[in-house]
DNA sequence: CATGATTGCGCAATCT
DNA sequence: GAGATTGCGCAATCAT
C-alpha cells in the first residue's frame, strides 16, 4: 500500500494534493491531535493549514511528506517493504533535526550558489569562445589572403619563367605588389 | 473517519504514516482551533522566519503565519507582518487560493524547466563553439603550413631567377636571405 | 551508520 | 492581474 501512495504523489498533479491534504488532516486528529500545537492562522482568516516554524521550545510543526518517488522518472517501485527504514519518526521538534535541518539549509545554499557560479562560468567561457572564434576566424582570412596573394605571385613567376626564358626586366614589377590587402 | 484511519495507517507503513500524520496535524489543528505556537528562532537570526513548509510530493504543506492575530498577542517582532495587505487574508482553504498555488506551482516548473533547458544549451554551446575552434585551429595550422610551403617555393624559384638571369653570383647572394620563416 | 552535496518540489514575494 | 522568476526551506537521495 504504501507503494500506492508513493506512486499518487509521485503523479501528483495539482488535484491530488489537496485530497492527500485532506485526508491527512484526517489522521492527524484522529492520531493525535494533542501534540501538536500549531499555528493559527490569521484572524480573519479561516483557514486551515498552518505552518510551522519550527522552534524547539513550543510547539511542533508538522511537516508532510509522502515519499516520493524517484526523480528521473523513473520511479521506484516502491521498495518491498521497507517501513522499517527508520524506527524513530524523528521529531520535528527535536534539536537533532533542527540541527540538521539547518545544516541542510547551508548546504542547499552552498550547493545552490555553486551551481549558479557555474553557470555564470559557463556563460562566461561561451564569450571567451566566442572571442577567440572570432580572432581564428580573422586570422583565417588573413591567411587565406597571404597564401591567394602569394599564390597569385608564384603562378605569375612561373608563367613568366615559362614565356619567356629570359625576362629582361618586367617581372619585377609585380613582385612588388604582394601583402598590402587589409 | 477514524475507521478510515486505522485501516489506511496500518496499512501505511510506518513513515508515511507519520508524515501524513504530521501534516495532516498542520490542518488539523489550523482546522480545528488552531492554536500556535511558536516562533522561536533560532540565536543568530532574527528574523523570525517563518517558514512554510510544504509538503512534499503530496501537496500539503502548511505554511506560516504569523498574523498577529490576535489581539492581545501580537507583538512579534515579525517582520511586517501586514495582515492588512489586502482586505482578504487569503486563507489556504480557499479555491481561489488553491488555484493560485497550483496555476504557480506550474509556472515554477516550468521556469525551472526552461531554465535548466537553458543551462544545458548553454553547455552545449559551449562545445560547439570548442570544436569550432579547433576546426579553426586546425585550418590555420594547415593556412600556415601551406603558406609556408609557398614561400619556401616562392623563394625558391626567385633564386632560380635570379640565379638564372644574373649568374654572376656576387649581388645574388644576399637577395636570398629574407623573409621564409613564418 | 552519519554527513555533506544534490535535486525536485511547494510556498511566497517580486518582477514583468 | 496573470504568468515568470527567484530565494528559501523541506525531504529524498546520492556520494563519501
Amino acid at each position: 500500500m504504501v507503494n500506492v501512495h508513493a506512486k499518487i504523489s509521485c503523479q501528483l498533479s495539482v488535484e491530488t494534493i489537496d485530497h492527500l491534504a485532506l485526508v491527512s488532516a484526517c489522521f492527524v486528529s484522529a492520531r493525535e491531535s494533542a501534540q501538536m500545537s500549531k499555528i493559527a492562522q490569521q484572524s480573519s482568516t479561516p483557514g486551515i493549514r498552518v505552518i510551522h516554524t519550527q522552534a524547539h521550545a513550543s510547539g511542533l510543526q508538522q511537516v508532510p511528506q509522502l515519499v516520493p518517488a524517484g526523480p528521473g522518472g523513473g520511479g521506484k517501485a516502491v521498495p518491498p517493504s521497507k517501513q522499517s527504514k527508520k524506527s524513530s519518526p524523528m521529531d520535528r521538534n527535536s534539536d537533532e533535526y533542527r540541527q540538521r535541518r539547518e545544516r541542510n539549509n547551508m548546504a542547499v545554499k552552498k550547493s545552490r550558489l555553486k551551481s549558479k557560479q557555474k553557470a555564470q562560468d559557463t556563460l562566461q567561457r561561451v564569450n571567451q569562445l566566442k572571442e577567440e572564434n572570432e580572432r581564428l576566424e580573422a586570422k583565417i582570412k588573413l591567411l587565406t589572403k597571404e597564401l591567394s596573394v602569394l599564390k597569385d605571385l608564384f603562378l605569375e613567376h612561373a608563367h613568366n619563367l615559362a614565356d619567356n626564358v629570359q625576362p629582361t626586366s618586367t617581372e619585377n614589377t609585380t613582385a612588388t605588389s604582394d601583402s598590402a590587402g587589409q
